[in-house]
DNA sequence: GAGTGGTCTAGACCACGTA
DNA sequence: ACGTGGTCTAGACCACTCG
């Protein structure tokens, strides 16, 4: 849920930096006027620009301002965690998604180098196709509990959708593994593969607001359909 | 710089973190106790701690406290921009630098979808070896201005740290795309590239503080030796 | 009910950029 | 000199967790 007023003011300035009511190049209001505008404190008017510093829409200027980046163009919602169903929606690509496997069965007890004793776990295997072109193969382990059942159609779905909308689990943080290597016969029979046979793998584990991991996954991608887009700040400590 | 009061709280935390002061799944004291402790208001401690969740250090459990995750094994120093150097030293690799080229130029007029108008540029390629196996090629345009000259021996070391402590100019946020794509003759031979040829394609833009664009770079590492890690939370608007 | 983090306020002082 | 963002404070109220 997104409630408190520095989100709404964020999200609402968000939207002005999307809809071009502030421009590129633009600088906003200066945090005094928009203290005003939105009947705030300046702290709270500060909270607000710092998510939007953080999502990269823009940039503080000490003595001058904040200047809106014209970054969106091609990270707008893409940086963080971002399912497959948001990431074509925001893309309006022409994209499928086909339930390969949904089965219970054991996660693995070995995964991006930490270690899982026995767990029950619920398989979910998906083709991605963008005009009929297989695209990316997801495996999933969905871990239960916290994941108790994944009922028939979500899977085609959102994941993430039904488990924060239905289960109302929080989906909070993941760290990822991008690496390149050869591909397996079957996923490279999936995915069409050429003769190299090469396959992006983007590995993540995903975890909850507690720390509860939740899901672990693999994303195998055609190499020359694979896509990575980035904004990154220059973090110190 | 780095000298407020939260970023000297968030700095002494991480090390305590780092060094198992506070270990993994160790609830830190509760903020009013790191009130007391470091002898400040509560927002500012507030504002350390989100500095840590945003890093991934740790996560905050409303009606618990913040708990120390586990994830710095993977990720300690490496989300957001981070130089070769860096990396470098903090995985203990015995890597090594060769600068094949360096020379006054023009940029491109195009990279990344943006367009740049006729800018001179440093041009600088360095090959990166690790146990004498080259790993990574890195072409990089540094516009001028901001960046005027590059003394010989900088591109040896770390051209982040000569702008950073000899330019004083503050790195700020970049752009990147991952993409995978043949590689050209000359990169493959440079890279001695098996016959598929395929080439991970790092690009990235950089900026600085006040918005400036700075540097063009494209890194070419061999895939079998690519690992991209990431950590990223989940964000909403 | 006691302790925790989440939010918000109204003010203060500082450092920087512009003119 | 003035307006900008950067930092910090001392208090307040809320929602949540746990015993």
């Amino acid at each position: 849920m997104v409630q408190s007023k520095h989100d709404m003011i964020a999200q609402d300035i968000a939207s002005k930096i999307k809809y071009h009511q502030y421009k590129e190049g633009d600088y906003l209001p200066s945090e005094h006027q928009l203290c005003e505008l939105y009947g705030t404190s300046r702290e709270t008017i500060r909270k607000a620009l710092n998510h939007l510093t953080e999502l990269g829409l823009i940039q503080k200027i000490r003595g001058k301002g904040s200047v809106v980046l014209d970054i969106q163009k091609f990270t707008f919602p893409i940086s963080g965690i971002t399912s497959f169903k948001e990431l074509n929606r925001s893309l309006n690509m022409h994209a499928k998604t086909t339930v390969l496997k949904q089965v219970n069965t054991l996660a693995p007890k070995k995964f991006m180098d930490i270690n899982i004793d026995n767990q029950q776990a619920i398989f979910v295997e998906r083709l991605r196709t963008i005009d009929d072109l297989p695209v990316v193969l997801d495996q999933d382990y969905l871990l239960t509990p916290p994941v108790s059942s994944l009922p028939a159609g979500v899977a085609e779905d959102s994941i993430y959708e039904y488990l924060e909308k239905e289960l109302h689990l929080e989906v909070s943080y993941a760290t990822k593994a991008i690496t390149v290597e050869k591909a397996a016969d079957d996923i490279a029979e999936k995915l069409q593969l050429d003769d190299d046979k090469l396959v992006v793998i983007v590995r993540s584990l995903s975890y909850l607001d507690d720390t509860t991991l939740f899901q672990l996954t693999s994303s195998y991608h055609r190499p020359d359909k694979f896509k990575f887009i980035d904004f990154a700040r220059r973090k110190k400590i």
